[in-house]
DNA sequence: CAAACTTTATTAAAAAAATTATAAACATGT
DNA sequence: ACATGTTTATAATTTTTTTAATAAAGTTTG
């Protein structure tokens, strides 16, 4: 039996009972336990899991002849013998996180330990809810696979970030390749022969900057997505939060102006409609059409394909047209977040996506507006940071949800 | 040692090691589980902890002879010999809930099965930031305690319900009582010799509203409190959400206007200048003003006396004013429940305080905005229900809420 | 630099818990 | 009503785990 089996075997419920249950049990807390810290020693371990030393040291003896554990040397003395440090087998087993954009994918291989193993970005690719569409990401994600030097049967699990309204628990999406009989997730895993998970795209890279660094210190904060859209991944007592139907984050809908334009949900007066990239680029036409110069135009001289891009371009190049729109984004925005710090009194709220690019041209309005418009008390202990991964916040959430999907219970 | 001590010796952390550490662990999931089931067999208990069917007898008898379990006689049969079943034994301990309004304070007791073993309801009181209220509200607690049938030492725990800003986890009141160098919950200990927890008030009343039931059905949901202020619970993933400071569900002061009313914030355009209790009596004054007339003007005829319960049951005496008024006022705070829903998706919310006495005259307004103003996907699995509780889920929920508390660690 | 002290690892003895076997309680079918 | 099958409870045996003891590996100090 591989490694990769070892892995499934220990965190996969066959019913097994009494001793053999508990054994599996206490390997299952080894490796999380490890996972969140690093590395640990058998004393550690032995604190942590409430057994004995020579109970936890046999069980990590047996980790390491699965193959899952590995010995990294001593750790430095603390006035006695140095203790042996234990941590995760890197190549014991990998996984997939492919991320779906809606004309390119990216996708990325991360190892056990996290590590980023190998990304292709801007693979060529055209999201459309039609079956060639379906079959160019999985001839797609299949090649990526095929180019690896890792076995596919290596690779445990997969996560597809999609926009649009998905269904994890079920693994349904509603807004693309909707026309399978089974959910989504199925179809993939069939077609890849790699269990599957789909997952809403701005969760997933919120999982990446909440947990793509080394330690997890932060359990209450937001993250949200600028893109043409909105999306907002929240992270509640160290927990992505889902809601009922996995549908939480739904803030580029929320009811916030009395204006008359229809966004695209069909609605009118949401926040898409006047804070988004959507409504960056309809504010910059209307400028443009105004008279107002911008040397987006120069670039790109037909207003209709300025492109989301073009905008950011324009405002790191100093164009000021484009930094006064952004800014008045950033302003609305802020008032919107400005209601969710009041609400989630989050530690942190991280800004991602093509807008964060961006940097303070955005964070600062927003940072203003929040102080205007929330209260002290509450906002006070708020930071506003920018994306640390920026564009590979996707691919590493993902990869690093279905790891964590997998390891909850595979 | 009696059976109150016995409670805080398997929910304390103390350092107890090895064999004694686990089954202290093993009792504690023991209690919890039937805390959540109700009542269980040794069978059941024996899957779920893992443990075999001889150590779990010996640890539910030794919990029996500590008195916090008893029998609860014998399960139908299920083709066998009948198994016995075990329950919390009620009289082993106490909670106590304190549920401090502007004008009154109602106080109530549950045991360790969560009936409700005495409440009493409108005691006189004023809140006020002073010492003076502050031992006024020691007094009438004690005074509570010493006409109880049980010794103060079978009261494990108190919670006290407060609004304003309140830090849970340090025991600090910013708004009341804000006077002694240590916290309030700490000064509140020494007073009454009962640990001591602060609550926000919105808070205790969602905790009681979601876990007064018998079983824990749901576990994301949102409670909103609609007095003169506004207050929102959160539960998420089944627990309570507190946020970074346990500031979280801050709904009052979200900037939802461009109007020029000053909230007591001291910001424009909050949510409660136009929804809440003190906007239905603003918008009451000026409609009479403006020379409408109402029945509630025939009972009190000083119109600057008029309380947010005359409005109320006006309402509930078809006045038409009063009926139109609150309708108004459901529309906008049901615009504010599909921004969160939007956000949350939850299960379901709960609408209690005040005026959801007026019943359907505010939830189907609400109910009404709420398709209006948020996506038809997220909001259709949520239900608006009426509180269950009514008044007394402040001190259900407190009580609760200390039970709560120090069943998780004491 | 060796003696004394710490901390970790391994082994041996003791204790605790899991199995297995048996008895008791109850239901069902003849 | 009695034999048979099922489930629960208790007792006896075996296995597992813990505790205690010992050895090994470092650090510090006189």
């Amino acid at each position: 039996m591989d490694r990769a089996s070892r892995v499934l075997q220990i965190f996969g419920d066959e019913s097994t009972t009494g001793v053999a249950y508990k054994n599996q049990w206490l390997k299952r807390q080894i490796i999380n336990f490890i996972d969140v810290s690093g590395s640990s020693t058998i004393t550690d371990l032995s604190i942590k899991l409430g057994s004995s030393i020579p109970k936890t040291t046999s069980l990590v003896n047996e980790l390491m002849e699965d193959g899952l554990l590995e010995e990294q040397g001593k750790i430095d003395s603390t006035g006695g013998r140095r203790a042996s440090v234990f941590g995760l087998a890197a190549s014991s087993c990998y996984f997939l996180g492919v991320d779906v954009h809606r004309y390119h994918i990216n996708i990325g291989l991360i190892d056990f330990r996290k590590n980023l193993a190998k990304v292709n970005e801007n693979l060529p690719f055209l999201l459309a809810n039609t079956p060639e569409s379906y079959k160019q990401l999985v001839e797609t994600v299949n090649e990526f696979v095929d180019s690896l030097q890792v076995d596919r049967s290596q690779i445990l699990a997969a996560c597809f970030n999609l926009s649009g309204r998905i269904n994890t628990k079920s693994g349904y999406s509603y807004s693309y390749f909707h026309f399978h009989e089974a959910p989504l997730s199925e179809s993939l895993r069939n077609d890849l022969d790699i269990r599957s998970f789909v997952e809403n795209d701005s969760r997933a890279m919120a999982f990446g900057e909440f947990f793509g660094g080394k330690p997890y210190e932060i359990s209450n904060a937001l993250f949200l997505n600028m893109d043409y859209g909105l999306g907002l991944g929240i992270l509640a007592d160290g927990k992505m939060y889902y809601g009922k139907s996995g549908f939480s984050g739904e803030i580029g809908h929320i009811p916030m102006f009395q204006n008359q334009i229809i966004c695209h949900c069909g609605k009118k007066g949401c926040l898409e409609t006047e804070a988004s990239g959507w409504a960056l680029l309809r504010l910059f036409r209307e400028k443009i059409e105004q008279g107002e110069s911008s040397i987006v135009m120069k670039k790109c001289p037909d207003i209709e394909k300025v492109k989301l891009e073009n905008i950011v371009d324009g405002a790191l190049s100093d164009d000021v047209l484009c930094i006064e729109l952004i800014s008045d984004v950033g302003e609305t925005l802020g008032r919107a977040l400005a209601f969710l710090i009041n609400v989630f009194n989050p530690e942190c709220v991280i800004l991602g996506g093509t807008l964060s690019k961006t940097g303070d041209y955005i964070r600062l309005p927003m940072r203003n507006a929040i102080n205007k418009y929330s209260l002290g008390l509450v906002n006070n202990d708020t930071q506003l940071k920018l994306s640390n991964l920026g564009e590979t916040a996707g691919v590493i959430g993902g990869a690093l949800l279905a790891r964590h999907k997998l390891m909850q219970t595979a």
